[in-house]
DNA sequence: TGTACATCAGTGAACGCGCGTTCACTGATGTAC
DNA sequence: TGTACATCAGTGAACGCGCGTTCACTGATGTAC
């Protein structure tokens, strides 16, 4: 009931952060509670003091990771202009050191698996809307002329409509292109998947996302 | 060592089917052998006269399903023009009520955890470059001009070049849009993002992706 | 056509194992006087 | 400063269960004569 010490919120942290390691490499259904004790140098009996169960724990992960991320881009997007907020979340993203590791976006790993669990679901509601926000902010606006618009709304409006589409198409290309790239058995269909991702979304010319 | 008993065969052929179903709903490590064998009117035991192991019939149904995508994809993209091919390609891919039914591409229920396994990866790709080849024979080129070109392959290698960046680039929204459209708790946010994908890929309006 | 036998697909009991979870206990930390 | 006690984070043995896998067996199918 009371707050909790600081050493108890201390290996918390720890065993969310031993599990955020561990679910998006192998899996939530591949590790188990022992190997993230283990990982956080603990012994398994003490996990149900801190999480009420596995499943708990996965979403927590999840919907941890993932407000992380929002957080970041939102930071980039209020810190620097458009164009190169853009660029760098889109480069950071899809970096192939990154994707190799089977660490970063745990959208790209863990996706499925948490859209089959309904607790994994509403927890990263939040997060998602966070992140799609922060990247219709950094978006351009029509890069390609768009004929045939309804034109019922006021000017402005279709501009902001527009823009959260194509955080809507960007998101879900960085997705795809690093689950595709890991999925590759070949080290250069998994660039390629990286690099036309990058350039798709990127306006100006990218030459190299690593 | 002989030709397999036509009865052999076609059990063999339920049961990848029922699992064709069960892993693509519940994820690989959410179904047991069990299960599948019940589905496909059997008992557990007579698995693994079929089957070397799970992780080998996993493989086999990654791999079973991704083929015959790319069959259904070349055999629409020889027999139609190819903006209506693009047109029916993405459609079906995005179509919200496959999207809720769990199944529909394996790439999208299974990518990463095919991703991690080994003989998952090695299974499936040869039908990825199939289906990125019949992709790009229907993609158009260069929507938007592309500025700064190196320039230095001949005429027509460009275009195929860029071709298959597109199919590569459109590959991975709809992969990412079915797996964030299944993430979202929110039906409009999911039926946004399949939108979204499709407008994105598609040239001309689109006004319902249904 | 009918009987005897071989083949083989599928059955279901059994196995060991690792998982998620519980719980009585230990040992360290912090407070009272 | 030092002792006695309460609190509490973490330990590790134990639990039941379901999983992947094996195997002796059954019953149906097909062949030989």
């Amino acid at each position: 009931m009371a707050e909790p010490t600081p050493r108890r919120a201390e290996t918390r942290q720890r065993i969310l952060d031993a599990a955020g390691v561990l679910f998006r490499q192998n899996g939530i259904d591949g590790v188990g509670v022992d190997a993230v004790m283990k990982q956080a140098g603990l012994t398994h009996g003490g996990f149900y003091a801190h999480f009420a169960s596995k499943e708990a724990l996965a979403a927590e992960v999840a919907q941890t990771l993932l407000a992380k991320a929002a957080r970041s881009w939102c930071e980039i997007s209020r810190t620097e202009d458009p164009d190169s907020a853009l660029r760098r979340i889109v480069l950071a993203y899809l970096n192939p050191e990154k994707v190799a590791s089977g660490l970063g976006c745990p959208l790209t790993s863990l996706g499925p698996d948490v859209a089959r669990r309904s607790a994994g679901r509403s927890a990263v509601g939040g997060a998602l809307k966070g992140m799609l926000e922060a990247l219709a902010r950094v978006m351009p606006d029509t890069p390609q002329p768009r004929s045939s618009a309804i034109g019922k709304t006021q000017p402005g409006h279709d501009e902001d409509r527009n823009r959260r589409n194509h955080a809507l198409a960007a998101l879900s290309t960085m997705v795809g292109a690093v689950i595709l790239a890991r999925l590759a058995d070949d080290p250069d269909l998994a660039r390629a998947f990286l690099d036309a991702a990058a350039e798709s979304i990127i306006p100006a010319p990218a030459n190299s996302p690593g």
